[in-house]
DNA sequence: TCTTCTGAATTTTTT
DNA sequence: ATTCAGAAGA
């Protein structure tokens, strides 16, 4: 080990008396409870640091994080402390740590080092197909499981290791009847990632595990070149990354977890909280540190999210305080319709705006992606730029992923996802006649593509030899990833063209794929990180998003604050989500969401609930202030009505 | 039989 | 914005 400079690190003047307990821990477990603005990332950060400080290798460190990006600033941030000694941290997300050892151990679990990794949306193409060819098939499709939630279901019992009739009992007690199919589904959809190389999202961390269990020395291997590991948001981790962090450490028991349990709000993908409060089971002699002092709002606005919080039926009790004084008391409005709740946001912004409050410093926060419909044209109307965080991703939209699917056929020949999503894309052609073809193709292989598709009809001919020879020459072209994207991007214009009004928008998108390829030389690594590591949406938005206000759903706005927080359609029916009223648990998630909602505000914070809303079907319905609400004391609040 | 068109409906979505 | 179901068209 090489001796460092001595440490020009201040811990104990930049932390307080929780935080530096945290960040000087020797090693052992230590589970670290960190309430919402309690100074999170800087713990982390200095830990790093400080590890780094006392002589240990930054190789063997290992820092995991739910995004990379996440990741990234943690780590540059550390090695600003330590002027750019902590370069070789190895981190990332748990997925794509999985991905690194599978590529290595692949041979070992029956995988060739290439397999391809199937994205949530091409899990969800897989299973609509096997939906929809079940043999024998469904008599009576009406009232049978969308794709969407058989897709859950699976994901969900992998991750849980429950049946599929104690899943469906839990979220669908109404499609308990189904069980038997979609255990069907579930193995077609195992044996269809079998035979075609793919692994999903759930492969990526289940084969870790598998690998690390079965495996005694890949598990001493990795558990001795990581010798201490951070997890970051460990309130959202599911049953098999809780094991992987097992199986990592289990050499030497130095692990750090990070989270906060109040704060845990995607267990719709899976994430159990109980991972966090269960830890010092799996780690005996866990030291636990609560970091409960709050640097980021008012005293009143903390009265609020701690009296919404602290009626919370399980979790770590924590009550957040500040040293701050002064601030004002949280406004609530009744509004009298959606419209007037828009206006009001309005006026606010402007208001705010007077007061040289800029613009990006002021986020409207709803429960899901279309409550803020209504706002945004009120918004443009009034010339007032915002940009919408959550809903859909740039890789998600239709146009890119028929772009990226002709680059995965190229990749991968036997990917029949993709040679589906191609081939429906040709005039005549649906879902029957693709499922045929592709699987002519996939089974011919590459070279035979051409007389898989030239024989297929004499009716398309003209389009299936464009495509041919589209495929041809990709196959031929040794050049840059990027030429060949414009290539496919030539080819699909006129299906854009044909079926988008906002073809010329989509187009853009398209070229910024292309730019995106530049860093890569193998194709291969790029379709990996479109899958493991999407682009930034700043690669796809304007520049201007630095003076926008901000629109986002709560759950984008995980980790971020603003001066001001504007909740909009804080009424039952918004939030809690009708969807949520069945389960208590699903309710006990709601009352986290809106206490995610409310913590991000730093000096301001406005509720708004409409008093009334516009049902199609029946007209205007009262509503009534979401429950979480109505339990928060009266003097929390100012109120005013729009 | 298969594809395309139309109108209706929609929870959240770090990998 | 996208998806789904049912109807109409090829």
């Amino acid at each position: 080990m090489k001796t460092q400079p001595p440490s020009r690190v201040a811990y104990d003047r930049d932390l307080n008396s929780a935080q530096l307990e945290a960040v000087t821990v020797p090693g052992g477990p230590i589970l670290v409870i960190a309430g919402a603005g309690s100074g999170k990332t800087r713990t982390i950060v200095y830990r790093v640091a400080w590890l780094v400080d006392s002589g240990v290798d930054p190789e063997s460190i290992l820092l995991l994080t739910f995004t990379r990006k996440a990741a990234e600033e943690m780590l540059s941030r550390a090695a600003q402390l330590l002027d750019g000694r902590v370069t070789r941290v190895a981190g990332g997300t748990f997925h794509s740590v999985g991905n690194l050892l599978l590529r290595k151990y692949a041979a070992l679990l029956g995988f060739g080092a290439t397999f391809s990794i199937m994205d949530q949306g091409d899990s969800l193409e897989a299973i609509d197909h096997m939906r929809k060819t079940l043999s024998p098939p469904i008599a009576d499709m009406k009232g049978f499981p969308k794709a969407r939630t058989i897709a859950e279901t699976i994901s969900r019992v992998r991750g849980s290791g429950q049946s599929v009739q104690e899943v469906l009992r839990r979220r669908y007690p109404h499609l308990e009847g189904y069980a038997a199919e979609i255990e069907r589904i579930g193995a077609m959809y195992e044996e269809y990632k079998k035979s075609n190389q793919l692994m999903d999202y759930d492969d990526l961390l289940g084969n870790t595990v598998r690998l690390l269990e079965e495996f005694e020395p890949v598990r001493r291997e990795i558990s001795s070149r990581w010798q201490h590991i951070l997890v970051d948001e460990y309130q959202d981790t599911n049953r098999l990354q809780a094991n992987i962090v097992r199986l990592l450490a289990h050499l030497h028991d130095n692990v750090m977890v990070v989270g906060d349990d109040s704060q845990s709000i995607y267990s719709f993908r899976g994430a159990d909280f109980t991972n966090i409060v269960e830890f010092p089971t799996l780690f005996p002699g866990a030291r636990i540190i609560k970091l409960e002092e709050n640097y980021r709002s008012t005293l009143p606005i903390l009265n609020v999210t701690n009296s919404i919080i602290e009626r919370a039926a399980t979790g770590y009790p924590k009550r957040l305080f500040t040293r701050k004084a002064g601030g004002l008391l949280p406004l609530a409005v009744r509004a009298e319709t959606e419209r007037d709740q828009s206006r009001f946001v309005v006026e606010c912004v402007r208001e705010l705006h007077a007061h040289r409050v800029p613009l990006n410093e002021v986020a409207v926060l709803f429960r899901a992606g279309f409550h803020s419909f209504d706002l945004e044209g009120e918004l443009t109307r009034n010339g007032i730029p915002f940009v919408k965080y959550g809903g859909f991703k740039f890789l998600e939209s239709q146009h890119i992923k028929d772009v990226l699917a002709h680059l995965k056929v190229l990749n991968n020949p036997r990917d029949r996802l993709s040679w589906i999503r191609i081939l429906k894309l040709l005039p005549g052609v649906g879902l029957k006649t693709a499922l045929g073809l592709a699987g002519r193709i996939v089974e011919g292989g590459m070279p035979d593509a051409a007389s898989a598709l030239v024989p297929a009809g004499k009716k398309f001919s003209a389009h299936f030899s464009e495509l041919h020879s589209l495929i041809t020459e990709l196959r031929n072209h040794a050049g840059p990833i990027s030429e060949k994207v414009e290539r496919v991007n030539r080819y699909y214009f006129p299906f854009l063209k044909e079926a988008y009004d906002n073809y010329p928008k989509r187009m853009r998108d398209l070229e910024n794929l292309a730019d995106l390829t530049v860093p890569y030389r193998s194709l291969h690594r790029f379709l990996d990180d479109m899958a493991l590591e999407p682009p930034d949406d700043e690669m796809t938005e304007s520049p201007s998003k630095n003076n926008s206000l901000v629109l986002s759903t709560i759950h984008s706005s995980k980790g971020l604050e603003w001066h001001t927080v504007i909740i909009i359609w804080a009424t039952e029916g918004r939030i809690p989500s009708p969807m949520a009223l069945e389960s208590e648990d699903d309710l006990e998630e709601e009352r986290r969401i809106l206490y995610v909602a409310t913590t991000r505000a730093k000096q301001n914070l406005v509720v708004i609930a409409p008093v009334s809303v516009l049902d199609r079907r029946v007209g205007r319905v009262p509503t009534t202030l979401s429950r979480f609400f109505q339990e928060v004391p009266q003097d929390h609040f100012r109120t005013a009505s729009a």
